[in-house]
This record gives structure tokens, sequence and C-alpha cells, in this order.
RNA sequence: GGAGAGGUGGCAGAGCGGUUGAAUGCACCGGUCUUGAAAACCGGCAUAGGUUAAUAGCCUAUCCAGGGUUCGAAUCCCUGCCUCUCCGCCA
């Protein structure tokens, strides 16, 4: 969410800034509703003010035994009340449609990123490693599964419908392996504290993070059958309880930064993405990660989202795969990111650039909507920076590695790093 | 699943219808003392919103959340959520 006072400040540069995130901001509606809410709010706590004041004086008038002057007194409070209970009601729808609108808002792009509509106008900062070149027809994930009996998509479709998959043997080893490499990457060489957390969530949770209220359709939501019980959603990445590990708490400065990883599977509905990848397990609506958040102090973000990368990088790096790095124009930022970096491993199956890391510095977008603070130098609580990234995409990776990795008589060699957790040296279908 | 207890400031913990935003202790900040530190003593110390040039003043709200009773609710009533204890069941 964006300061409110931001709004009512300097609403022109909110508008300007929101215009290079392709958002048009509808200026009339939001001065409609504040100047109704400032009329509103300045009546409601003038009467408040008054009935406080007059029920004070009842107690002191029935204290001295004006048992008289009491009872006239509490008549015209009565009244009082009467008015303030309507002028509530509205001020409160008013100030409920405000809040909307606001937590409707995305983040501000920050300003060095560049401008553009939508992923084609995204700049390319660095680009690491070599294309492969085969002497041979390359095969993509989906033919190479095929040859082990590794991916089974029309198994899944039938338990599960389309955009599932069952994974076997030798590639659900590799799978797990992927897993283990990464999560020993983090927490041994970049200082992440490993975390297990729930998968299901309560909606406040996702307004947090920014999933809700505007994207729900994008989440997949569960209740028990009784039609009872409370319903919750599958988390659609495990930024969400990570990030909102801090919600509603005041962290000391000297613990900062917190630096957190867990790997979980994510569900996705993926609403609007019909048409888009629907062969292999590119685009699933269940898929596994491991998950890189920081809490940072306000000071320290922009270093921190920079180290992220390096951490998300070091995984691409490591396992040997061609990738290139790009900063997000502002039509392509996600709604909670200020600024984002996508890593794009090679696939050569699809003969391009595929994304498989996004980190993104959140500035206090979403600790402003989860009260997620700490106390500064002056013992004065203010509000926290978040940023989140993949460290990496496994499906999204295994599928790099499958396609990298492959040779001419089917099999894939394994990557230097994984041997350790696979114990060989190559797969052989 | 059954029975009971409870949710108050950064923490611990009083208060149980009236100038209570809330005693006290701890923690924290400033000061006195000290060569320095500790101890002791003195003082300060909630958050959010509004108004405002103001992180000055003033106003409002907040004692888990939402309703209700009342002139007035941390205190009484109802609902929900959560925590704890005991029993049962269970990977």
């Amino acid at each position: 969410m964006l300061d409110p006072k931001l709004l009512r400040n300097d609403l022109e540069t909110v508008v300007a800034r929101l215009a290079r995130k392709g958002v048009q901001f509808d200026v009339t509606n939001y001065e409609v509703l504040e100047r109704r809410r400032k009329a509103l709010q300045l009546e409601t706590e003038s009467l408040q003010n008054k009935r406080k004041d007059g029920s004070k004086s009842v107690g002191l008038l029935i204290k001295d035994g004006k048992k008289g002057q009491a009872e006239q007194l509490k008549i015209e409070i009565a009244e009082i009340g009467d008015r303030l209970g309507a002028i509530e009601t509205e001020f409160q729808a008013v100030q409920s449609a405000l809040d909307l609108l606001l937590m409707e808002i995305p983040n501000l792009p920050d300003a060095s990123v560049p401008d553009g509509s939508d992923e084609d106008d995204n700049v390319e900062v660095s680009l690491v490693g070599e294309k492969p070149s085969f002497q041979f027809a390359v095969r993509d994930h989906i033919e190479i599964g095929e040859l082990f009996g590794g991916l089974d998509f029309d198994r899944a479709a039938q338990l599960s419908g389309s955009r599932f998959v069952m994974i076997h043997g030798e590639f659900a080893r590799l799978h797990r392996a992927l897993v283990q490499y990464m999560l020993d990457l983090h927490t041994e060489q970049h200082g992440y504290s490993e975390t297990y957390v729930p998968l299901l969530v309560d909606g406040p949770i996702l307004e947090g993070t920014g999933q809700l209220p505007k994207f729900k359709d994008d989440l997949f939501r569960i209740a028990p059958d009784d039609g009872a019980g409370r319903e919750r959603y599958l988390i659609p990445t495990a930024e969400v309880p990570l990030s909102n590990l801090v919600r509603d708490s005041i962290v000391d400065h000297a613990k900062l930064p917190l630096k957190y990883v867990a790997h979980t599977p994510c569900f996705r509905a993926e609403a609007g993405s019909y048409g888009r990848d629907v062969r292999g397990m590119f685009r699933q609506h269940q898929f596994d990660k491991v998950e890189l958040v920081w809490i940072t102090h306000p000071d320290d973000s922009w270093d921190a989202l920079e180290s992220l990368r390096r951490h998300a990088e070091a995984v691409l790096s490591g396992l040997g795969l061609h990738f290139r790095i790009v900063n997000l124009c502002g039509g392509d930022l996600g709604f909670a990111a200020a600024k984002t970096y996508d890593l794009e491993v090679w696939l050569p199956g699809q003969n391009q650039f595929r994304e498989i890391s996004s980190c993104s510095n959140c500035l206090d977008f979403q600790s402003r909507r989860m009260q997620a603070r700490f106390r500064n130098e002056n013992g004065k609580p203010e509000l926290v920076h978040t940023l989140n990234g993949s460290g990496v995409a496994i499906g999204r990776c295994m599928i790099a590695v499958i396609e990298n990795y492959q040779n001419e008589d089917g099999s894939i060699t394994v990557p230097e790093v994984l041997r350790p957790y696979i114990k060989a040296d190559r797969l052989t279908p």
C-alpha cells in the first residue's frame, strides 16, 4: 500500500509514476472520496469530543448529588449519540471505499526502472555463460521426458486436470537434488535461515503481500467440506508466509536484515494465461520453488536487492547454465514491486531465454499492509523494507538442466554440483 | 472430539462501570554521583488517525476481533478467533 499521505500531498507525482506502470489512476473518484472522508471525519470526531466531555460531566454531577442536572444532561448526550451513529456509519462506508481503493493501487516504480509496456521492453543488464552448441537435433524436455518415462502429463491430467505433472524415477530424483542443492547453497554460502512454512494461509496474510484483494482469481481457495469451517488459500509462493513472518511486529534494528529461505510447492490458478505454454511443465498449477526473502532497514534495501540477485544467479552459475538478467520495465513490473530483476535461463528446446527467477524490492509497500516495523535508532517504530526472489523455480530449473545437459543418445550429464545428491554423473533412459 | 482457564503497552503483570491511555516492575533513553563502569537516586518513555509548515500544539481512536447494553465500557452481555492445561484420538 502506498502511504496515504503521499496521495493527499502529492497526487500529481503518484499519478505520473503510476502511468509508468501503465496504470490510469482515477483522480476524480479519489478526490471525491477523500473530500467526503475529511468532512465526515472532522464531524465525527467533534461529536465524539462533545459526548466524551458530556459523559464526564454526568459522572461529576452524580458525585456532587445533582441528580436532576445529570438526568437533563444525559438526554442531551443521547441526542448527540443518535447523530453520531448516523454519521459514523457513513464515515465508515467512505473510509472502507477509500481503503479498498488504496489497497488496489500498485507500488510505484523506482526511477531506475526502464520505460515500457510489456516484456519486450525489458532491458538486459547482463549475460552470463554461453549458449551451448549441439552437434545433433536437440530434444525439448517433453521428448526427453518420454525417453525416460520421467514426466507423465497424461496421468496427471487424469487425476487433476491440465497443467499438472507426475514425475518419476531419475527425474524425481533430479527434482529433489535441485531442491537440496539450492537450500544448501543459500543456507551454507549466503546466510539464509531455512524455514518450513504453512501452505494454507488466511486472506489477510495475502493482503499483506499484495495478492489480495486484487488478484483473487489467481489463487486456489480451499475450505472444509462441511461449509462451516473457515476458508484459506493455497500459497502461490513462499514469499507469502515468509514475508508475513514479521507482520504486526516490531523488530529490533540490530536484528536486521532477516534472511529466510524456504522450499515449498506453489499453487497458481494462472487465470488469464490460457493458451500460454500449454505443453510441458513450464507453466503448472502446482510447482516447487526455493524462495528467498529479506526484511531490511529502509536504508539497505537497494543493496539487498543486488545481493539477492547475486544469490539467485549463483544457483544458475553453479549449475553451469547460460542465462541473462533483465531489469523489468514499468509495464511488466508486478503489483508490489518497485523494481524487479528477472533471471532468464536459456532453454535449447525452446531456443529462447525464459524466466526462472524474479527478484524484487517492494520497499515499504508490503510492510505498510502487514504493519511490519522495526525500532529505529531513536526508539521509534518505522516500516521495514521487504524483498523477495526465487532462488530458483525448481520445475523450470529442471527443464533447463535436462535440455542443456542432454546428449545425443538421450542421456543427461549430471552437473557437477548435483552429483553429491544424485550419486551419479549421468542419467540414462 | 470432550472438560476447564485465559487473551491488557517492547516484556511481565494490576485494574473489573466514571477525569484510566491505563498502577507497578523489567527493558530502554537522559541526568546526578564516579577516574571509568556498576549500584543507587531523579526525570522521561505507547501506537495509529485527523488537523498543521511542523516528528510543536490540539482533537479522536486503540486494553484479541466484531456486535450489543449505557450519558459513559479495559471493566457488563453475545459471537468469532487465538493461546494454555487435562482427557481422548493420531502421522
